[in-house]
DNA sequence: CTTATTTCAGATGAACTGAAATGC
DNA sequence: CGCATTTCAGTTTATCTGAAATAA
């Protein structure tokens, strides 16, 4: 097996946040395969439902992408008939994103498999450790979003 | 402006790593820029020189990707001269991966930015709470990766 | 024979840059 | 005019599946 020695030095936050994110993918994509879709696209939707009267550039500022790769993403939703847009009648440039019954259903139906992934992943940790490690992720995030 | 509006409803901890993920990844590739190389291949460069004597597959196990996927990083990383490999002479399948000196250098180099970018990701909490951030981001992965 | 490691080939998803159309 | 939003076109990176070569 030969598996890597450990030699002394700093742990590294990106790193374990890099491997967190796979793990949960691969997961998530597994429970989501009969579905077609992709874990991004499902959380996506996930939030959509979560915060409404959302646009494609509001959503690509909020989550650190480009613009043009929410749309993407948010053109896939709406090719799948997950989601729909509707100018917005006081700003006509904004395109106004709203989750479908198709989407809602979707949403409805694998709630409680993704649900039981994110209880298995913090299964080791307590309720007041579960939400702390919430918070501290926000809380980095946004730290981030903060800076230049 | 019209930003979505909030309903209640459960915080989803998958959301919160990814978008976490994806607010290091811009800020890590804008330090990188200079060098071309990704910010996952300048992870796993770290990685290397902190774990020795691991082979692409393993790598592999221990990041939740296929092998295939694996193997690409690691050929660019061995393209670009940042690692090179040798036989293991005790199970010659293997290919043990070394980081090269010219590997070590761009670690050195970039050692300084990258730690600021998780100092300032991390200003708001304590000591401590990095430290169970960094754990719980682990147990969480341990988790995950223990179930079937 | 089976399994592990690596490699080759091809597909798709997820991000980017650059540029244009439209509305404020 | 400048700026925001969306869209179009093209590119690169990061993942996957499937299949084959080699070694234990």
């Amino acid at each position: 097996m030969a598996s890597g020695r450990e030699t002394e030095q700093e742990p590294s936050l990106l790193h374990a946040v890099k491997q967190l994110e796979l793990a949960m993918r691969a997961h998530l994509e597994q429970v989501l395969r009969p579905t077609g879709i992709t874990a991004l696209q499902y959380t996506t939707l996930a939030l959509l439902r979560r915060r409404t009267g959302l646009s494609s550039a509001e959503l690509a500022r909020d989550s650190f992408v480009t613009a043009q790769s929410m749309a993407d993403l948010v053109g896939s939703l709406e090719r799948r008939g997950l989601i729909s847009r509707h100018r917005d009648q006081r700003n006509r440039r904004r395109l106004i994103i709203a989750v479908t019954e198709a989407g809602s259903r979707l949403l409805d139906e694998y709630q409680k498999a993704v649900a039981d992934i994110e209880a298995r992943m913090t299964a080791d940790l307590t309720t007041e450790q579960r939400r702390d490690l919430y918070q501290y992720l926000r809380r980095c995030r946004v730290a981030l979003a903060d800076g230049p």
